[in-house]
DNA sequence: GCCTGTGAATTAGTTCACAGCA
DNA sequence: TGCTGTGAACTAATTCACAGGC
């Protein structure tokens, strides 16, 4: 079996979000055609992806809806994801009432803060703990994978803290590279890039 | 000549910040390696990515920092990129403190918001005005490109809004796909896809 | 011996073209 | 003037291998 690519898979869940808002407006039925058209992606592209999963649609009428996204789940989501975030400032606190983590499928479990003020609080149903708790608190709630969201002078030494606190996968807000051991994943968003990086595609 | 792909710009954008930092340090020279390792790529695609630019490199010494910088620049960002922001909630309200706008080179330059509390309000320095003035004030301020910090009910209200409005470039941080004019370029980035793409990329 | 620069090879990703059926 | 599924062709991106300069 051949395998899946990041790309699937991130397009994957594109499908899936899709998918989710078609079956509220009750929409039993969907083609590929419509389906790109959705997500701006071609029809052949949505094929292609699809039937890495299997063999679920049904010639001259499309696709279930239902079950097209049941069977996208079970390749990209079977469980919720837990996070944990480190840095409940400007960024972190946005993050933590971010009202896109559908279904419950992302799931914020727990944030941490050298802040004393802070330490304590809840902000949006998430308590905040002091930095040295991580490793028994990221246990405890099953955190899966950890948001930086600190000043990028420590974001190095967060991310150390992060390893060590077992977590297997990093989102870096910090505009800087942060080195991890090969088992744990980062995915950097440096937010001036992405918007240098279009700006210079539009051309001027 | 060669056209230069997103991606490499996106890298040589990275490349920008990283020199920046060596700079700071007072480091003259650096090497692919090096580069290499402060970015998590590889020193051949370093290499690769630099050479589309100029033969700049002193065989057996490395870069000149200052120099490869400077080179980089010329094409990734002559210009200040001019950002106008729509919806000042808490994703838009943090977005506006974000410090990781370096070297000024990405400057907020308007808010809009629906909400008569916030409007003529300035969050970090940034003037909120009513959506309705859109037009104008992105004339006014020359602005490039816009975020789309709304809920996604009103995402493609927005989006039309920032066409008419003459902005070239879209981010949009809304968990849905917006249909714009061709001409005008568009970078979803839907934090929940983002964080369970990485999930999935761990394996469990 | 270093370190850059680059054609060639390889691999990944997308699009084409069309068979076949709820 | 349907719509899916898929091998083949094509294009993009990365890595290899090594030439060449200090």
């Amino acid at each position: 079996m051949k395998k899946i690519s990041q790309k699937t898979i991130t397009r994957a869940l594109l499908y899936t979000r899709t998918l989710e808002q078609l079956l509220q407006n009750r929409e039993e039925l969907v083609s590929s055609r419509k389906l790109a058209d959705l997500t701006g992606l071609t029809d052949v592209q949505v094929r292609k992806d699809i039937s890495f999963f299997g063999r679920v649609g049904k010639p001259r009428i499309g696709y279930r809806t239902a079950e097209l996204k049941e069977t996208l789940e079970e390749f990209v989501s079977q469980n919720v994801l837990h996070v944990a975030l480190f840095g409940a400032g400007n960024l972190g606190s946005a993050i933590l009432r971010y009202p896109g983590f559908y279904q419950e499928k992302v799931k914020l479990v727990a944030a941490f803060d050298t802040d004393k003020k802070k330490i304590g609080q809840t902000i949006h149903g998430v308590r905040i703990y002091p930095p040295e708790q991580a490793p028994r608190v990221v246990r405890k709630t099953h955190a899966d994978i950890g948001i930086i969201a600190v000043p990028k002078e420590v974001s190095q030494t967060v991310a150390d803290l992060m390893v060590r606190s077992g977590l297997r996968g990093i989102v870096n807000f910090s505009p800087t590279t942060v080195s991890v051991p090969p088992s744990v994943v980062v995915k950097n968003i440096d937010l001036a890039i992405e918007f240098l990086s279009l700006f210079c595609g539009i051309g001027r």
